[in-house]
RNA sequence: GGGCGAUUAGCUCAAUUGGCUAGAGCACUUGCCUUACAAGCAAGGGGUCAUAGGUUCGAGUCCUAUAUCGCCCA
């Protein structure tokens, strides 16, 4: 192995090299093993059909992130992966490329279609999952599923036909949204909403019986008046009570329909009266039953009219609605034009207008499924995290209406259901039955109809393990342990797998839901291909490596927030891996030596700065373990990153130079070695689910070099890889808060004396002499460090002791009880100097003055917990001694 | 119309659930190519926490309005 590293790090040399090496070790894999508990993530399948981008990412690193984490904390993890067979989508594709070749699907026919479509599945299917793997995620790829494999469409069968048996799936003809475009039916939350500035019509409609005479009812569609079948008016309403029961003559077609009363009429609306076309609009449908109307269809699956609508026949539905209102207007049937603002339902995958159309079609009986659903989760079965999208959960299922399941395109589940020539009736069945179930007939002809692909993604936390088949896997891994998607598909899938996961296997598919939020622009807009304003995630892993994209990523997510990306914001995660890289580099150096020994020392050789890393380190395991807990995955990124740049490699790095350098004896470089590379070991461990390359890599040649060396960096047995070690645990016997406390002491004096070397414009080479002076008992303390503190503050001589007095010519610095002097005869600025110090001075009375004021306060002293008080005196009483001090060393200054 | 979220440094975001002088990253200023790293080092500057009330000894945090922006549902 290579263990000289180059400047700069290249991920583009070792990404690659280890997914491969990952892969073929089968370190993904699981398999059941009842002896080890499982941590279970099944995949958000991703549309066969699409090309990753960012929120793909970001779903994804999170779940590599739970996953590798959970992997290294000895639980047997699975991450079940797989791709969504998208019905209507992937249909529109083919065809859109069968259109290049001037073929239509209808001439290819169904079975010749599909086949087209299986081709370009498996020429294009699997570029996603390529993507996912550059990304790094580390699903067990041998389990790879796809809706419409053999298993799984066995699972779809079997649920469709116990749902039908139970009575939970039913057929009718019912209003239900109508893609003109895709000529399907959709489920209610297929369709999106979206504001238009319309128009509303308002339409003169005569009486029969006196022509001179209208009513005048208020439209946005005027061309489903074709198809008007009655003209309904609230019974309460004062104008219209006296004209129910009349008839009237539509315009146009003049077909008679009568005034009907109906409670669901809003007076307040439009004119008060509402012309009534069951065919077409869902409260009409509903309001036709009521008064036993016949609907009259006026539209064709394509938006063209039919034969229903006379003179308009083979117009499409605009091109009608415009011509419609050109004739009503020349008949003066046209009372008023307004503009008005509506909201417009369009097909959720072409965007063409939905159509309200009755039509044939199957449904799911939502209510008895909703109600388990939602006890689920106010039981606590299933948990939201940020806990806000239960809400949204439970006010979806609350009012759901009935699923409408069937599509009438070719690409998806068939429909299990056979329809008899003779008698009509229907058989539903796994296998393709022989002969009708009543008359016993064997003409038989299944369903032309396909099944939403929503239907069979409810099923894929189980359908995935092999369901309806009792497999290992099943009982080992389901119920999974975690599911992490974004809050658009909470209606379409994470509610329906709780009700199918409830229904069928009598238990929630998992535990948690990790809703994270949405990758937006610089702008904050939605990233979309029309905008053109999407970041592809490969091109910038090109640019920046992956690990850098992911570690960028996970930084900028904040619990259930939507992220503003731009490009710029892999840098930081890109310099990340550059700091980590050049650490690891500088260690390597450092741990080679000409003889290695196996030089023995004990605990107690350990240095002070030794103990201060090792202390730092087991809060920052703590507190990044305790975060990823939470799904605080920011912080516990932040926590590894802050740890490792500002702790690591600013002090300890720094510090230890000297006993690597010119060691006072090997054991103390040994000790420094040691320490080193085990912290260093541990920070790999701790950021490798973030970055799981560059820290595989590092780890590997971190561990050679170590044992060559013969530096023990890690108690007990080593892994063959990074992602197979164990997560690192807190270890009591490294707390130490007396050499966190003095660090955080030292620091402070050495970032004085170097401030005051900024300030006078002194060389950072340049050697200075310094006297500390302080007036509690600490001296010893201090005095123990100076030699940390001659060489990080660059200083010649030191001298501490207990309230020693101002030097001449000195600058100073007030830190708490200790003042810093640095001695610059012919250097200082005198100016400069007293004016930092009527700053600090300033300073220190503003805060004093906000500690009077609450001590002051004599509901202060009386309400606030004692320790709140103790510390605001303790505070004053520090702040009246650092301003004595410093008026001290301005009244020395003159 | 209903619901949810956001509003904190020039920008992007934090703030352990009400308690030290509100913190990072980027950007900025000054000085450094110091043998791990200029994708870097050292030292700095920068905030009326959207607005107005209220609760409290104490509010960025809780409550009530208002404004602006965004998302979802009807």
């Amino acid at each position: 192995m290579q263990t000289e590293l180059s400047k700069q790090y290249n991920p583009k040399e070792i990404e690659d090299k280890w997914y491969r090496f990952w892969e073929e070790k089968g370190a993904f894999h699981s398999t059941p093993d009842p002896s080890k508990k499982p941590y279970t993530i099944v995949i958000p399948p991703p549309n066969v059909t699409g090309v990753l981008h960012m929120g793909h990412a970001l779903n994804n690193i999170i779940q590599d992130i739970l996953i590798r984490w959970r992997r290294m904390q000895g639980y047997n993890t699975l991450w079940m992966p797989g791709t969504d067979h998208a019905g209507i989508a992937t249909q529109n594709v083919v065809e859109r490329e069968l259109a290049a070749k001037h073929i239509k699907r209808t001439q290819l026919g169904r079975e010749r279609f599909i086949e087209e479509v299986w081709k370009w599945k498996n020429q294009y299917g699997s570029t996603i999952i390529k993507q996912l793997k550059k990304i790094g995620s580390s699903c067990d790829w041998e389990r790879e599923r796809f809706t419409m494999d053999e298993g799984l469409s066995a699972a779809v069968k079997e649920t469709f036909v116990r749902l039908f048996e139970k009575g939970l799936i039913y057929k009718g003809k019912y209003i239900i949204n109508w893609c003109p475009r895709c000529c399907t039916a959709l489920a209610d939350d297929e369709v999106e909403h979206e504001e238009h500035e319309g128009h509303i019509w308002h339409i003169k409609y005569p009486f029969k019986d006196a022509p001179h005479l209208f009513l005048v009812v208020a439209t946005t569609r005027p061309e489903t008046m074709l198809g008007d079948v009655a003209v309904a008016v609230n019974p309460k309403d004062e104008r219209y009570k006296e004209m129910i029961g009349e008839i009237l003559i539509l315009p146009i077609v003049e077909r008679e329909i009568p005034i009907i009363a109906d409670d669901f009429v809003d007076p307040t609306f439009g004119t008060g009266a509402v012309k009534v076309t069951p065919a077409h609009d869902p409260n009409d449908f509903e309001m036709g039953k009521r008064h036993n109307l016949t609907p009259v269809v006026v539209m064709r699956e394509n938006g063209i009219m039919n034969e229903n609508a006379g003179d308009y026949e083979g117009m499409d539905r605009f091109e009608c609605r415009e011509t419609l209102v050109e004739d009503l207007k020349l008949k003066k049937y046209i009372e008023l034009v307004a503009p008005h603002k509506h909201s417009v339902g369009h097909c959720y995958r072409c965007h063409t207008v939905i159509e309200p159309y009755i039509s044939d079609q199957w449904f799911v009986k939502m209510r008895p499924l909703a109600e388990a659903a939602i006890q689920a989760s106010k039981r606590k079965s299933v948990t939201f995290f940020p806990e806000r999208w239960e809400k949204i959960y439970l006010s979806w299922l609350e009012n759901v209406r009935d699923w409408c399941i069937s599509r009438q395109i070719w690409w998806g589940h068939r429909i299990p259901a056979w329809h008899c020539k003779d008698c009509s009736t229907v058989t539903v069945s796994s296998d393709v039955p022989k002969k009708c179930s009543k008359c016993g007939n064997k003409t038989l002809k299944q369903d032309e109809d396909v099944l939403d692909t929503w239907f069979s993604s409810a099923l894929w936390p189980f359908s995935t393990m092999g369901w309806p088949k009792n497999t290992s896997e099943l009982k080992y891994y389901y119920p999974t342990s975690t599911l992490i998607t974004d809050r658009g598909i909470i209606y379409f899938w994470v509610a329906r797998m709780v009700m199918m996961g409830l229904e069928m296997m009598q238990h929630v598919p998992f535990s948690n839901v990790y809703i994270h939020g949405t990758i937006l622009d610089e702008q904050g807009r939605k990233m979309s291909k029309s905008l053109g304003n999407g970041i592809d995630p490969l091109l910038m892993i090109e640019q920046y490596g992956a690990d850098a994209v992911r570690f960028s990523i996970i930084v900028l997510t904040t619990e259930g927030q939507d992220i503003k990306l731009s490009e710029s914001k892999f840098e930081m995660g890109r310099n990340f891996t550059n700091k980590l890289w050049n650490a690891a580099r500088f260690i390597l150096m450092n741990l080679k030596d000409e003889q290695p020994n196996q030089i023995k020392f004990e605990p107690k050789d350990y240095q002070f700065e030794d103990r201060w890393i090792l202390g730092r380190l087991n809060s920052t395991i703590k507190s990044c373990t305790a975060s990823l807990e939470q799904f605080k995955f920011n912080d516990a990124a932040m926590n590894i990153y802050d740890f490792m740049w500002h702790s690591f490699c600013d002090w300890y790095l720094e510090i230890v130079k000297t006993r690597l350098y010119e060691p006072a004896c090997p054991k103390d470089k040994k000790a420094a070695q040691t320490v080193l590379a085990t912290v260093f070991g541990h920070i790999l461990h701790l950021v490798h689910p973030f970055t799981p390359f560059i820290t595989e890599e590092l780890w590997h040649t971190l561990k050679e070099v170590a044992s060559e060396n013969k530096i023990d960096i890690q108690k007990g047995k080593l892994g063959d890889c990074l992602m197979h070690d164990a997560w690192p645990v807190g270890e009591r016997q490294h707390e130490d808060m007396v050499s966190e406390n003095i660090m955080i002491i030292l620091q402070d004096i050495i970032r004085a004396i170097r401030n005051i070397r900024n300030k006078m414009n002194i060389k950072e080479k340049q050697k200075l002499n310094a006297v500390i002076s302080i007036s509690s008992d600490g001296e010893h303390d201090l005095k123990e460090h100076s030699e940390l503190l001659k060489r990080m503050a660059d200083l010649e001589h030191l001298e501490i002791g207990k309230n020693i007095k101002k030097p001449d010519n000195s600058a100073c610095e007030v830190i708490g009880q200790i003042q810093a002097f640095v001695l610059l005869e012919g250097i200082i600025d005198t100016d400069a100097e007293k004016e930092r110090q009527l700053k600090h001075l300033k300073q220190l009375e503003e805060h004093l003055s906000i500690v009077r004021r609450k001590l002051e306060n004599k509901n202060f002293t009386a309400r606030a917990p004692v320790n709140v008080v103790s510390m605001e005196q303790n505070r004053e009483r520090e702040l009246l001694e650092q301003i004595q001090k410093v008026k001290l060393i301005l009244e020395d200054m003159g």
